[in-house]
DNA sequence: ATTGGCGCTCGCCCCCGATGAGTGCTGGCC
DNA sequence: GGCCAGCACTCATCGGGGGCGAGCGCCAAT
């Protein structure tokens, strides 16, 4: 009534904020009693109410029923993390703790215990964003396993390493492979693929015709490796969502959630876009385009190397999930992640 | 009464393999009246009768109350699985078409591909061990990514890739990293771990200070990855048993499931354990001592490389699983895996 | 502007009776 | 002795009806 129509005044916003702690907290749609003894504010149920139909005129709130209480819309989330959220950093005792999970054997498990760590500390799904990788390579070998049967190796220019097996026409000895892989070393480590493949065309005219197809296999299945490995999404703790009331009442619903989690595609271009942004990012119910999210909310960082945005980490969770406690978790794994990155 | 105690005779057998059947195709419990329409024998519901209950008493089936008909207990799928079903392999054609569908990259990605195979075709969650990996190596290398951070490379006696990352205390120089790769490939290729560290120590007093220093990390990297990576379960298509009504109607029960499902140790104990048999095994309901499989059965068969078995490859799906479709796509898999593994 | 009061709406729960599937038993028939 | 029609009985499921209680909107009084 007297209430502008898009602006909140403080104790609009204060008893939003209340309610969707409340709510965030028990579950329950909050009701005008609940809401007058929790707000902090001395006002009667009555009075609650007047607000809470403007709140709920304004689409921050909603009511499930006619006698129920009150629970946030997506809108009321959103406002809510936007601009009456206080996130209180985590200290520095427990980022030492939480510095100490992560593996820093090689990158797979890198990403793979931050992933863990994520899930672990929020109790929702981890998920984070492999780094996109170089199309050119630091070190290449092959190993010959068999007759015909050939081991490459290959180590990206962030020094992860690729493997796969290649089946020859040809049987090659030992120091041919030897000396196939000295070529490639010495003469294009960090090139491109599509760049040595033109450049060994040209410059290597003299190199003997089996040497050659021997490399042209090598160039085909790096690039393929790579392609291939392109990005990929590590998810982990999916378990974890089985156990929220939230989306588990639902059968089909958590069913096709766990199907987009398989497919990892889809989820690639949701977390990518977050990759745009720095900082936390947020994504509620379903403003990302997904229908299976339509429950949950996706908490984002991006993550860097030598500062530039490589990857992305991430929680999946309900919508009604504890954001003071998630945004800092996702915030300092992003950057335990980027300094683990960066130190190699 | 008239019936002897354990013997079932051709007609109780009869009943018993058309009920789990039907069963098995509807998930409703099975009446007198549907057995003699689908047994095939022209007996009235009554009789029938008879036979269900001495079956009953023998406890191959029970009524989950007092008017619903029959389901198989534990005891009946054992029988039926042992004595009454009748499986009919693949024929060439969709052998051929699984084949296809292997890929042979590395074994990594073998195995996986393995287990979405399983996966895919039964609609259950797939599950592979991958091989157990020998203590030795084939092949090592370091590679420098950084001032004091050494990439080490060891592929291993199967021809597997494992990498990790060193933290040196002291600046090696790419020629003395080559050097000690060298040393270790021309001396030790195929030792164990331990073994090259004993005769490291007796046979290369003269290799300088710091050079045995790389070594030891080298081994002691390599022992880590080795045995850390020993033996490992690759799971698929968890998401599958979520669309199983059998099982997802105890939300618990699921979740404890999904439960096991993260506690790889536990699934390779029971899955290691049918590695000693040859051949298809299968594990119906609790029979593996594990509670959150109580509804469940464990399809598996091992696989083999040059004759020795080196793993093992199954489903797990819901004790009313069509038997007779699954049992030959696990036998499948696992040959063609051993197969696609030997050839390597 | 705030608030106590009042009537109203609905979701939840429990009880109840009807329905129907399936059983066990009995007694007669071949 | 095996088979089977008939019958009484049990019990899960389903839909309807009533009581309960939470919470709301509105209004009149302060």
């Amino acid at each position: 009534m007297a209430q502008e129509f898009h602006a909140l005044n403080e104790r609009a916003q204060l008893l939003l904020k209340t309610l969707v702690e409340r709510y965030i907290a028990d579950g329950q749609p909050v009701g005008s009693r609940a809401l007058s003894k929790y707000s902090g504010l001395d006002l009667s149920p009555a009075s609650i109410r007047n607000v809470m139909a403007d709140l709920e005129d304004m689409g921050f709130i909603a009511s499930p029923h006619t006698s129920a209480g009150r629970i946030p819309t997506p809108r009321g989330y959103r406002f809510f993390v936007d601009t009456l959220l206080t996130v209180k950093p985590l200290d520095r005792i427990e980022i030492n703790q939480l510095e100490g999970q992560l593996q820093i054997n090689n990158t797979q498990k890198l990403v793979a215990s931050a992933s863990h760590l994520l899930s672990d500390l929020t109790r929702f799904a981890g998920v984070v964003v492999t780094p996109r990788r170089s199309s050119g390579f630091r070190h290449i070998e092959f190993l010959k396993l068999a007759e015909k049967r050939i081991l490459l190796i290959l180590v990206t220019a962030e020094g992860d390493v690729q493997n796969r097996i290649i089946q020859t026409d040809k049987t090659y000895t030992p120091s041919e492979l030897v000396e196939a892989a000295n070529i490639l070393n010495q003469n294009y480590a960090g090139c491109s693929f599509d760049e040595i493949r033109r450049r060994v065309h040209a410059e290597l005219k003299q190199v003997q015709e089996h040497m050659s197809q021997l490399m042209a296999a090598a160039l085909a299945a790096g690039d393929q490796a790579v392609s291939e490995s392109a990005e990929d999404v590590v998810i982990s703790g999916e378990v974890n969502l089985l156990g929220i009331d939230d989306l588990s009442s639902n059968m089909t619903k958590l069913r096709d959630l766990f199907n987009l989690f398989e497919h990892r595609s889809t989820l690639l271009q949701l977390l990518d876009h977050s990759s745009r942004a720095q900082g936390v990012q947020i994504f509620i119910g379903g403003e990302a385009g997904l229908q299976p999210l339509d429950e949950c909310s996706v908490v984002t960082a991006p993550y860097e190397v030598d500062g530039k945005i490589v990857g992305t980490v991430g929680v999946i969770g309900p919508t009604r999930m504890a954001y003071e406690r998630v945004i800092p978790i996702v915030d300092i794994t992003a950057k335990l992640l980027s300094s683990a990155l960066t130190q190699r």
